[in-house]
DNA sequence: GTCTATACTAGGATAGAC
DNA sequence: GTCTATCCTAGTATAGAC
Protein backbone atom coordinates (compact mmCIF):
# COMPACT_ATOMS: atom_id res chain seq x y z
CA UNK A 1 0.00 0.00 0.00
CA UNK A 2 1.30 3.62 -0.97
CA UNK A 3 1.97 5.72 1.95
CA UNK A 4 -0.11 9.04 0.58
CA UNK A 5 -0.20 12.67 1.79
CA UNK A 6 3.45 12.71 2.46
CA UNK A 7 5.06 16.20 1.65
CA UNK A 8 2.57 18.12 3.38
CA UNK A 9 4.19 20.12 6.07
CA UNK A 10 2.82 19.62 9.39
CA UNK A 11 3.58 22.57 10.93
CA UNK A 12 1.37 24.58 9.19
CA UNK A 13 0.79 28.61 8.47
CA UNK A 14 -2.31 30.54 8.88
CA UNK A 15 -3.48 29.90 5.44
CA UNK A 16 -3.05 26.15 5.49
CA UNK A 17 -4.81 26.00 8.44
CA UNK A 18 -7.78 27.60 7.15
CA UNK A 19 -7.46 26.04 3.94
CA UNK A 20 -7.79 22.55 6.08
CA UNK A 21 -10.91 23.56 8.24
CA UNK A 22 -12.98 25.22 4.45
CA UNK A 23 -11.83 21.63 3.39
CA UNK A 24 -14.01 20.50 6.15
CA UNK A 25 -16.58 22.70 6.30
CA UNK A 26 -17.41 22.43 2.37
CA UNK A 27 -17.19 18.54 2.78
CA UNK A 28 -19.97 18.92 4.88
CA UNK A 29 -22.59 22.18 3.63
CA UNK A 30 -20.88 22.21 0.06
CA UNK A 31 -19.83 25.67 -1.37
CA UNK A 32 -22.56 27.65 -1.27
CA UNK A 33 -24.69 26.56 1.95
CA UNK A 34 -20.70 27.01 3.93
CA UNK A 35 -20.82 30.51 5.64
CA UNK A 36 -17.84 32.32 6.07
CA UNK A 37 -18.81 32.41 9.90
CA UNK A 38 -18.84 28.55 9.36
CA UNK A 39 -14.96 28.54 8.90
CA UNK A 40 -14.16 30.85 10.95
CA UNK A 41 -15.72 28.98 14.23
CA UNK A 42 -14.11 25.81 13.32
CA UNK A 43 -10.59 27.94 13.76
CA UNK A 44 -11.83 29.68 16.76
CA UNK A 45 -11.00 32.89 14.87
CA UNK A 46 -13.02 35.45 13.07
CA UNK A 47 -14.13 36.13 9.09
CA UNK A 48 -11.54 39.44 9.46
CA UNK A 49 -8.74 36.82 9.53
CA UNK A 50 -10.58 34.88 6.36
CA UNK A 51 -10.17 37.75 4.46
CA UNK A 52 -7.01 39.07 5.63
CA UNK A 53 -5.81 36.10 4.48
CA UNK A 54 -8.19 35.27 0.74
CA UNK A 55 -9.77 38.07 -1.37
CA UNK A 56 -13.31 36.35 -1.27
CA UNK A 57 -14.94 32.88 -0.68
CA UNK A 58 -14.61 31.66 -4.09
CA UNK A 59 -11.17 32.24 -4.01
CA UNK A 60 -10.87 30.42 -0.72
CA UNK A 61 -12.80 27.59 -2.00
CA UNK A 62 -10.13 27.23 -5.20
CA UNK A 63 -7.33 27.68 -2.52
CA UNK A 64 -8.96 24.45 -1.30
CA UNK A 65 -9.42 22.90 -4.51
CA UNK A 66 -6.10 23.40 -5.98
CA UNK A 67 -4.36 22.37 -2.77
CA UNK A 68 -6.31 18.95 -3.03
CA UNK A 69 -4.71 18.68 -6.91
CA UNK A 70 -1.35 19.45 -6.00
CA UNK A 71 -1.66 16.66 -3.60
CA UNK A 72 -3.37 14.24 -5.63
CA UNK A 73 -0.73 14.37 -8.64
CA UNK A 74 2.17 14.91 -6.36
CA UNK A 75 1.24 11.53 -4.89
CA UNK A 76 0.29 9.81 -8.12
CA UNK A 77 3.17 11.07 -10.23
CA UNK A 78 6.02 9.62 -7.69
CA UNK A 79 3.96 6.27 -8.08
CA UNK A 80 3.91 6.19 -12.12
CA UNK A 81 7.52 7.50 -12.28
CA UNK A 82 8.75 3.85 -11.04
CA UNK A 83 9.86 1.76 -13.28
CA UNK A 84 6.69 -0.92 -12.66
CA UNK A 85 4.99 -3.27 -15.32
CA UNK A 86 1.97 -1.57 -16.38
CA UNK A 87 -0.55 -3.96 -14.00
CA UNK A 88 1.70 -3.04 -11.30
CA UNK A 89 1.39 1.05 -12.09
CA UNK A 90 -2.18 0.62 -12.81
CA UNK A 91 -2.36 -1.34 -9.11
CA UNK A 92 -0.21 1.44 -7.46
CA UNK A 93 -1.76 4.02 -8.88
CA UNK A 94 -5.02 3.02 -7.54
CA UNK A 95 -3.99 1.96 -4.30
CA UNK A 96 -2.39 5.12 -3.68
CA UNK A 97 -6.20 7.14 -5.01
CA UNK A 98 -7.58 5.08 -2.67
CA UNK A 99 -5.62 6.02 0.55
CA UNK A 100 -5.62 9.51 -0.44
CA UNK A 101 -9.19 9.48 -0.30
CA UNK A 102 -9.48 8.43 3.16
CA UNK A 103 -6.56 10.23 4.24
CA UNK A 104 -7.60 13.64 3.04
CA UNK A 105 -11.61 13.13 3.11
CA UNK A 106 -12.53 16.67 2.86
CA UNK A 107 -10.16 16.96 0.21
CA UNK A 108 -11.61 14.77 -1.74
CA UNK A 109 -14.80 15.69 -1.67
CA UNK A 110 -13.87 19.48 -3.00
CA UNK A 111 -11.88 18.20 -5.25
CA UNK A 112 -14.86 16.38 -6.93
CA UNK A 113 -17.25 19.56 -5.87
CA UNK A 114 -14.91 21.34 -7.75
CA UNK A 115 -15.48 18.82 -10.64
CA UNK A 116 -18.80 20.35 -10.78
CA UNK A 117 -18.34 23.64 -10.29
CA UNK A 118 -19.43 24.44 -13.83
CA UNK A 119 -19.75 28.14 -12.27
CA UNK A 120 -21.61 29.34 -15.19
CA UNK A 121 -21.75 32.88 -16.47
CA UNK A 122 -21.14 35.03 -13.28
CA UNK A 123 -17.58 34.67 -12.90
CA UNK A 124 -15.05 37.08 -13.64
CA UNK A 125 -12.34 36.81 -16.07
CA UNK A 126 -9.54 36.31 -13.23
CA UNK A 127 -12.13 33.22 -11.45
CA UNK A 128 -12.27 32.06 -15.18
CA UNK A 129 -8.77 31.45 -15.60
CA UNK A 130 -8.25 30.08 -12.35
CA UNK A 131 -11.19 27.84 -12.93
CA UNK A 132 -9.50 26.65 -16.33
CA UNK A 133 -6.25 25.79 -14.38
CA UNK A 134 -7.77 23.71 -11.86
CA UNK A 135 -9.84 22.12 -14.65
CA UNK A 136 -6.69 21.52 -16.55
CA UNK A 137 -4.92 19.66 -13.60
CA UNK A 138 -8.35 17.40 -13.08
CA UNK A 139 -7.51 16.46 -17.15
CA UNK A 140 -3.77 15.92 -16.48
CA UNK A 141 -4.68 13.74 -13.51
CA UNK A 142 -7.19 11.60 -15.83
CA UNK A 143 -4.50 11.31 -18.26
CA UNK A 144 -2.25 9.69 -16.45
CA UNK A 145 -4.95 7.14 -15.63
CA UNK A 146 -5.64 6.98 -19.43
CA UNK A 147 -2.15 5.90 -20.55
CA UNK A 148 -1.27 3.78 -18.20
CA UNK A 149 -4.57 1.91 -19.44
CA UNK A 150 -3.33 2.28 -23.13
CA UNK A 151 0.23 1.12 -22.03
CA UNK A 152 -1.89 -2.27 -20.14
CA UNK A 153 -3.86 -2.61 -23.69
CA UNK A 154 -0.47 -2.67 -25.60
CA UNK A 155 0.86 -5.12 -23.10
CA UNK A 156 -1.87 -7.33 -23.96
CA UNK A 157 -3.38 -7.27 -19.78
CA UNK A 158 -6.57 -5.34 -21.02
CA UNK A 159 -9.34 -5.24 -23.24
CA UNK A 160 -9.04 -3.14 -26.46
CA UNK A 161 -11.47 -0.70 -25.75
CA UNK A 162 -11.28 3.05 -25.56
CA UNK A 163 -8.93 4.34 -23.04
CA UNK A 164 -10.55 7.75 -22.09
CA UNK A 165 -14.05 6.00 -21.73
CA UNK A 166 -12.02 3.12 -19.55
CA UNK A 167 -10.52 5.40 -17.29
CA UNK A 168 -13.91 7.70 -17.12
CA UNK A 169 -15.48 4.14 -15.53
CA UNK A 170 -12.37 3.45 -13.03
CA UNK A 171 -12.33 7.14 -11.44
CA UNK A 172 -16.04 6.54 -11.14
CA UNK A 173 -15.58 3.34 -9.11
CA UNK A 174 -12.66 5.21 -7.31
CA UNK A 175 -14.37 8.61 -6.71
CA UNK A 176 -17.86 7.37 -5.61
CA UNK A 177 -15.79 6.31 -2.40
CA UNK A 178 -16.47 9.96 -1.62
CA UNK A 179 -19.91 9.38 -1.17
CA UNK A 180 -20.11 5.59 1.04
CA UNK A 181 -16.76 5.53 2.71
CA UNK A 182 -16.41 7.50 6.31
CA UNK A 183 -13.78 6.70 8.21
CA UNK A 184 -14.54 3.90 11.32
CA UNK A 185 -18.41 3.22 9.63
CA UNK A 186 -19.57 -0.21 10.94
CA UNK A 187 -21.38 -1.01 7.80
CA UNK A 188 -17.96 -1.47 6.27
CA UNK A 189 -15.70 -2.73 9.16
CA UNK A 190 -13.76 -5.10 7.29
CA UNK A 191 -10.26 -3.21 7.67
CA UNK A 192 -9.18 -1.19 4.65
CA UNK A 193 -6.90 -3.21 3.12
CA UNK A 194 -9.61 -5.88 2.52
CA UNK A 195 -11.93 -3.48 0.85
CA UNK A 196 -8.98 -1.72 -0.90
CA UNK A 197 -8.31 -4.90 -2.15
CA UNK A 198 -11.69 -5.78 -3.70
CA UNK A 199 -11.78 -2.42 -5.06
CA UNK A 200 -8.48 -3.23 -7.07
CA UNK A 201 -10.29 -6.87 -8.56
CA UNK A 202 -13.12 -4.96 -9.62
CA UNK A 203 -11.20 -2.57 -11.61
CA UNK A 204 -8.66 -3.82 -13.35
CA UNK A 205 -11.03 -7.24 -13.83
CA UNK A 206 -13.36 -4.67 -15.39
CA UNK A 207 -10.60 -3.53 -17.48
CA UNK A 208 -9.94 -7.15 -18.57
CA UNK A 209 -13.43 -7.62 -19.87
CA UNK A 210 -11.99 -11.00 -20.13
CA UNK A 211 -15.21 -13.23 -19.82
CA UNK A 212 -16.58 -12.67 -23.18
CA UNK B 1 -31.56 -1.95 -24.60
CA UNK B 2 -34.35 -1.29 -21.87
CA UNK B 3 -37.03 1.89 -22.49
CA UNK B 4 -37.00 3.83 -19.95
CA UNK B 5 -38.87 6.86 -18.39
CA UNK B 6 -42.29 5.60 -19.67
CA UNK B 7 -45.56 6.01 -17.40
CA UNK B 8 -44.68 9.77 -16.67
CA UNK B 9 -48.01 11.23 -18.48
CA UNK B 10 -46.49 14.17 -20.54
CA UNK B 11 -49.46 16.14 -20.43
CA UNK B 12 -48.51 17.74 -16.64
CA UNK B 13 -50.45 19.51 -14.13
CA UNK B 14 -48.47 22.69 -12.61
CA UNK B 15 -46.62 21.07 -9.52
CA UNK B 16 -44.84 18.66 -12.07
CA UNK B 17 -44.20 21.69 -14.13
CA UNK B 18 -42.63 23.25 -11.41
CA UNK B 19 -40.51 19.86 -10.56
CA UNK B 20 -39.12 19.93 -13.94
CA UNK B 21 -37.70 23.11 -13.98
CA UNK B 22 -36.56 22.82 -10.52
CA UNK B 23 -34.56 19.77 -11.17
CA UNK B 24 -32.98 21.41 -14.42
CA UNK B 25 -31.72 24.77 -12.46
CA UNK B 26 -30.45 22.24 -9.17
CA UNK B 27 -28.61 20.66 -11.30
CA UNK B 28 -27.13 23.78 -13.07
CA UNK B 29 -26.31 25.23 -9.79
CA UNK B 30 -27.00 23.31 -6.62
CA UNK B 31 -29.39 23.62 -4.13
CA UNK B 32 -28.30 26.43 -2.39
CA UNK B 33 -27.01 28.12 -5.07
CA UNK B 34 -30.45 27.78 -6.91
CA UNK B 35 -32.55 30.91 -6.01
CA UNK B 36 -36.80 30.50 -6.26
CA UNK B 37 -36.44 33.21 -9.02
CA UNK B 38 -33.96 31.10 -10.89
CA UNK B 39 -36.90 28.41 -11.38
CA UNK B 40 -39.80 30.54 -11.90
CA UNK B 41 -37.84 32.77 -14.51
CA UNK B 42 -37.71 28.86 -16.54
CA UNK B 43 -41.08 29.05 -15.92
CA UNK B 44 -41.83 32.69 -17.23
CA UNK B 45 -43.78 32.97 -13.66
CA UNK B 46 -42.99 34.23 -10.19
CA UNK B 47 -41.76 32.10 -7.63
CA UNK B 48 -45.58 32.92 -5.82
CA UNK B 49 -47.03 30.31 -8.18
CA UNK B 50 -43.73 28.45 -6.62
CA UNK B 51 -45.15 28.91 -3.28
CA UNK B 52 -48.63 28.16 -3.53
CA UNK B 53 -47.42 24.90 -4.86
CA UNK B 54 -44.68 23.76 -2.38
CA UNK B 55 -44.20 25.13 1.77
CA UNK B 56 -40.86 26.08 0.49
CA UNK B 57 -37.43 25.77 -1.34
CA UNK B 58 -36.15 22.10 0.96
CA UNK B 59 -39.61 20.94 0.35
CA UNK B 60 -39.71 21.49 -3.55
CA UNK B 61 -36.28 19.97 -3.15
CA UNK B 62 -37.52 16.86 -1.54
CA UNK B 63 -40.48 16.53 -4.40
CA UNK B 64 -37.90 16.09 -7.54
CA UNK B 65 -35.66 14.42 -5.49
CA UNK B 66 -38.86 11.85 -4.59
CA UNK B 67 -39.89 12.38 -8.20
CA UNK B 68 -36.33 10.69 -8.99
CA UNK B 69 -36.20 8.11 -6.91
CA UNK B 70 -40.12 7.09 -7.83
CA UNK B 71 -38.66 7.10 -11.79
CA UNK B 72 -35.68 4.96 -11.00
CA UNK B 73 -37.37 2.23 -8.47
CA UNK B 74 -40.81 2.12 -10.83
CA UNK B 75 -38.40 1.37 -14.26
CA UNK B 76 -35.69 -0.88 -12.26
CA UNK B 77 -38.61 -3.15 -10.43
CA UNK B 78 -40.51 -3.71 -13.54
CA UNK B 79 -37.38 -5.13 -14.69
CA UNK B 80 -36.15 -7.43 -12.03
CA UNK B 81 -39.91 -8.98 -12.15
CA UNK B 82 -39.10 -10.72 -15.71
CA UNK B 83 -38.35 -14.45 -15.04
CA UNK B 84 -34.89 -13.71 -16.07
CA UNK B 85 -31.69 -15.32 -15.43
CA UNK B 86 -29.40 -13.52 -13.04
CA UNK B 87 -27.04 -12.49 -15.53
CA UNK B 88 -29.15 -11.09 -18.12
CA UNK B 89 -31.62 -9.20 -14.37
CA UNK B 90 -27.77 -7.34 -14.36
CA UNK B 91 -27.87 -6.78 -17.65
CA UNK B 92 -30.90 -5.34 -17.70
CA UNK B 93 -30.64 -3.25 -14.71
CA UNK B 94 -27.39 -1.83 -15.90
CA UNK B 95 -28.58 -0.81 -19.10
CA UNK B 96 -32.01 0.45 -17.52
CA UNK B 97 -30.30 2.13 -15.37
CA UNK B 98 -27.89 4.24 -17.61
CA UNK B 99 -31.02 3.93 -20.47
CA UNK B 100 -32.47 6.65 -17.11
CA UNK B 101 -29.53 8.62 -16.68
CA UNK B 102 -29.16 10.04 -20.21
CA UNK B 103 -32.53 10.50 -20.23
CA UNK B 104 -33.53 11.76 -17.22
CA UNK B 105 -30.52 13.83 -16.48
CA UNK B 106 -31.42 16.51 -14.05
CA UNK B 107 -33.36 14.46 -11.62
CA UNK B 108 -30.68 11.69 -11.64
CA UNK B 109 -28.21 14.74 -10.74
CA UNK B 110 -31.04 15.71 -8.09
CA UNK B 111 -31.14 11.96 -7.04
CA UNK B 112 -26.70 11.91 -6.64
CA UNK B 113 -27.21 16.02 -4.77
CA UNK B 114 -30.09 14.39 -2.67
CA UNK B 115 -27.57 11.93 -1.49
CA UNK B 116 -25.40 14.05 -0.51
CA UNK B 117 -27.53 15.96 1.37
CA UNK B 118 -26.96 15.55 5.00
CA UNK B 119 -28.42 18.17 5.86
CA UNK B 120 -27.10 18.35 9.09
CA UNK B 121 -28.56 19.24 12.33
CA UNK B 122 -30.82 22.46 11.15
CA UNK B 123 -33.71 20.00 9.82
CA UNK B 124 -37.08 20.34 11.54
CA UNK B 125 -38.53 17.36 12.63
CA UNK B 126 -40.88 16.93 9.68
CA UNK B 127 -37.84 17.29 7.34
CA UNK B 128 -36.02 14.71 8.83
CA UNK B 129 -38.95 12.69 8.11
CA UNK B 130 -38.96 13.40 4.85
CA UNK B 131 -35.49 12.79 4.06
CA UNK B 132 -35.30 9.56 6.14
CA UNK B 133 -37.93 8.64 3.51
CA UNK B 134 -35.68 9.40 0.74
CA UNK B 135 -32.58 7.89 2.08
CA UNK B 136 -34.56 4.48 2.14
CA UNK B 137 -35.45 4.88 -0.99
CA UNK B 138 -31.75 5.23 -1.86
CA UNK B 139 -31.76 2.05 0.32
CA UNK B 140 -34.47 0.12 -1.67
CA UNK B 141 -32.55 0.54 -4.86
CA UNK B 142 -28.86 -0.01 -3.24
CA UNK B 143 -30.72 -3.35 -1.83
CA UNK B 144 -31.61 -4.59 -4.97
CA UNK B 145 -28.45 -4.53 -6.68
CA UNK B 146 -27.14 -6.54 -3.93
CA UNK B 147 -30.03 -9.21 -4.45
CA UNK B 148 -28.76 -9.55 -7.79
CA UNK B 149 -25.41 -9.57 -7.06
CA UNK B 150 -26.10 -12.39 -4.15
CA UNK B 151 -28.23 -14.17 -7.14
CA UNK B 152 -25.58 -13.98 -9.17
CA UNK B 153 -22.78 -15.28 -6.54
CA UNK B 154 -25.05 -17.87 -5.84
CA UNK B 155 -25.40 -19.33 -9.37
CA UNK B 156 -21.43 -19.11 -10.04
CA UNK B 157 -21.44 -16.28 -12.51
CA UNK B 158 -19.28 -13.45 -9.95
CA UNK B 159 -16.85 -13.64 -7.59
CA UNK B 160 -18.11 -14.68 -4.13
CA UNK B 161 -16.94 -10.98 -2.38
CA UNK B 162 -19.11 -9.24 -0.20
CA UNK B 163 -22.45 -8.21 -2.44
CA UNK B 164 -22.94 -4.72 0.03
CA UNK B 165 -19.63 -3.58 -1.22
CA UNK B 166 -19.67 -4.83 -5.06
CA UNK B 167 -23.47 -2.97 -5.43
CA UNK B 168 -21.40 0.06 -4.13
CA UNK B 169 -18.76 0.30 -6.47
CA UNK B 170 -21.27 -0.67 -9.60
CA UNK B 171 -23.32 1.88 -8.83
CA UNK B 172 -20.30 4.17 -8.28
CA UNK B 173 -19.21 3.66 -12.05
CA UNK B 174 -23.09 4.06 -13.12
CA UNK B 175 -24.06 7.17 -11.00
CA UNK B 176 -20.61 8.50 -11.79
CA UNK B 177 -21.86 9.07 -15.17
CA UNK B 178 -23.68 12.29 -14.30
CA UNK B 179 -20.32 13.34 -13.99
CA UNK B 180 -19.15 13.18 -16.85
CA UNK B 181 -21.97 12.44 -19.30
CA UNK B 182 -23.62 15.69 -21.49
CA UNK B 183 -25.65 14.84 -24.06
CA UNK B 184 -24.45 15.61 -27.60
CA UNK B 185 -21.40 15.93 -26.50
CA UNK B 186 -17.85 15.98 -29.42
CA UNK B 187 -15.37 13.75 -27.09
CA UNK B 188 -17.88 11.07 -26.58
CA UNK B 189 -19.72 10.65 -29.44
CA UNK B 190 -19.81 6.61 -30.12
CA UNK B 191 -23.19 6.43 -29.54
CA UNK B 192 -24.80 5.72 -26.77
CA UNK B 193 -25.04 1.92 -27.74
CA UNK B 194 -21.69 1.40 -27.66
CA UNK B 195 -21.17 3.46 -24.83
CA UNK B 196 -23.47 1.40 -23.00
CA UNK B 197 -21.66 -1.86 -24.12
CA UNK B 198 -18.61 -1.04 -23.00
CA UNK B 199 -19.67 0.26 -18.98
CA UNK B 200 -21.82 -3.05 -19.40
CA UNK B 201 -19.03 -5.47 -20.17
CA UNK B 202 -16.89 -2.85 -17.46
CA UNK B 203 -19.42 -3.69 -14.61
CA UNK B 204 -20.06 -7.69 -15.45
CA UNK B 205 -16.35 -8.38 -15.95
CA UNK B 206 -15.64 -6.61 -12.72
CA UNK B 207 -17.91 -8.43 -10.48
CA UNK B 208 -16.66 -11.98 -11.58
CA UNK B 209 -13.28 -11.01 -10.69
CA UNK B 210 -11.94 -13.87 -12.99
CA UNK B 211 -8.16 -13.24 -13.49
CA UNK B 212 -6.65 -14.08 -10.44
C1' DG C 1 -2.20 39.99 12.27
C1' DT C 2 -6.64 39.70 14.35
C1' DC C 3 -11.06 41.40 15.88
C1' DT C 4 -15.20 44.50 16.11
C1' DA C 5 -18.06 47.07 14.09
C1' DT C 6 -21.16 48.04 10.26
C1' DA C 7 -22.62 48.51 5.38
C1' DC C 8 -25.01 46.21 1.83
C1' DT C 9 -27.56 42.88 -0.90
C1' DA C 10 -29.44 38.56 -2.41
C1' DG C 11 -32.85 35.81 -1.71
C1' DG C 12 -36.34 33.16 1.22
C1' DA C 13 -40.72 33.88 2.76
C1' DT C 14 -45.50 36.17 3.32
C1' DA C 15 -49.62 39.19 2.67
C1' DG C 16 -52.72 40.68 -0.09
C1' DA C 17 -54.36 42.45 -4.78
C1' DC C 18 -56.37 40.69 -8.84
C1' DG D 1 -54.40 30.39 -9.33
C1' DT D 2 -51.00 33.85 -10.23
C1' DC D 3 -48.63 38.16 -9.47
C1' DT D 4 -46.93 42.39 -6.94
C1' DA D 5 -45.09 44.35 -3.11
C1' DT D 6 -42.72 44.06 0.92
C1' DC D 7 -40.45 42.18 4.93
C1' DC D 8 -36.45 40.41 6.96
C1' DT D 9 -32.73 37.36 7.95
C1' DA D 10 -28.34 35.49 6.68
C1' DG D 11 -24.20 36.15 5.02
C1' DT D 12 -20.53 38.55 1.96
C1' DA D 13 -17.59 42.04 2.25
C1' DT D 14 -15.13 46.28 4.16
C1' DA D 15 -13.27 49.90 7.28
C1' DG D 16 -11.02 50.78 10.97
C1' DA D 17 -9.68 49.87 16.00
C1' DC D 18 -6.30 47.42 18.55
Amino acid sequence: MAKAGEGLQSVKNKKDEIISAAAEAFMEKGFSATSLDDIADRLRCTKGLIYYNFKNKIDLFFAVHRHSMNLNLNNIKSVINRHDSPIDKINNIISTHMDLTISHLPFQRVAVMGLEFHLLGSTTPQERKTLADLVEMHREYERIFVQLIKEGIDAGYFANKDPALLAKLVLGTLNWMVMWFRVGSKSMNKGHDVIFEHISDFVISGLRTAGD
